[in-house]
DNA sequence: ATAAACCCTTAAGTAGGCTCTAGGGTCAAG
DNA sequence: CTTGACCCTAGAGCCTACTTAAGGGTTTAT
């Protein structure tokens, strides 16, 4: 069933990137197509598709593509050793994850003060910038990262 | 009260980055500091340490140096008009981080997936990797973006 | 008063992530 | 059987976001 392939042109457009995008995240590893024709064309599979999707999404969220291609690489096998560091692993990311979402909400909440202190009361037009809707003054304060 | 003013090697610390970066910051139009010293040193207020924290943040949830630059700079004029494109920008904003946290939120959820399969029970070892998590294959279908 | 640890500027260099160019096959339509 | 819209490779070029280098002041402690 799921046995459709797309030219690398009918892919680009579906996920909104270009050919050249595609050819060169052939060249660093992140996806392939899974065959080409006999003519040399780049062939993609459903799952091809899925991972250039789950890269398109990752990138957006400010993962590099190092970083991407772990993800995508991260498998589980039988072996303990491996299998301890994929919990370790996932978990670090996971936690990761956890830190861009409280910022995201933060950055969101200042653009919403904005958004509504804007043409609302029309009162208080000055002074108020994306830092000033920020109540607590160190909601941004440095946390860990790496 | 909040006249602390630090100099760029501390504020560097504090932030968890580095002089050469704070500099590029402020030829980039980023991040000033408020006065500089007799000598010429910089001397960041706390203000200016909120811009940086924000920055950091910003970038580290996938937005561009241009992009923050914007946010920045959004502030309100008495000005109708461009308060109205204040409103459209913001609007927009908020509609792309939480597009951000959509994605977030599944990369996360596929992680999970991982994360608790891995030497939990230990059966379906193979064909485990972070697309198999992802029960929907269109979960990471292009959704218009840009 | 000198050494260590800061700070300054200008300019060149680098890494990541594409994007474009040149030169050339492939394929469906008319 | 040719025209237009695809596809291919190899390699150069480009933009963003730093990073390093070179040459030189300032501050603080001893």
């Amino acid at each position: 069933m799921n046995d459709k392939l797309y030219q690398i042109g009918q892919l680009a457009k579906m996920a909104g990137t270009n050919v050249d995008t595609l050819r060169y995240y052939e060249t660093a590893g992140l996806v392939n197509a899974t065959r080409r024709s006999a003519s040399g064309y780049r062939l993609y599979s459903e799952q091809d598709a899925q991972r250039l999707y789950f890269l398109l999404h990752a990138k957006k969220v400010g993962f590099s593509l190092k970083e991407i291609k772990q993800l995508l690489g991260l498998r589980l096998h039988k072996d303990e050793h491996t299998c301890e560091e994929v919990k370790h692993y996932t978990g670090a990311k996971i936690s990761e994850i956890e830190a861009k979402i409280a910022d995201l909400e933060k950055i969101k909440q200042a653009l919403e003060s904005l958004h509504m202190a804007c043409c609302g009361g029309g009162e208080s037009a000055e002074n108020c910038s994306i830092l000033s809707t920020l109540e607590d003054p160190d909601t941004f304060k440095h946390t860990s990262d790496k």
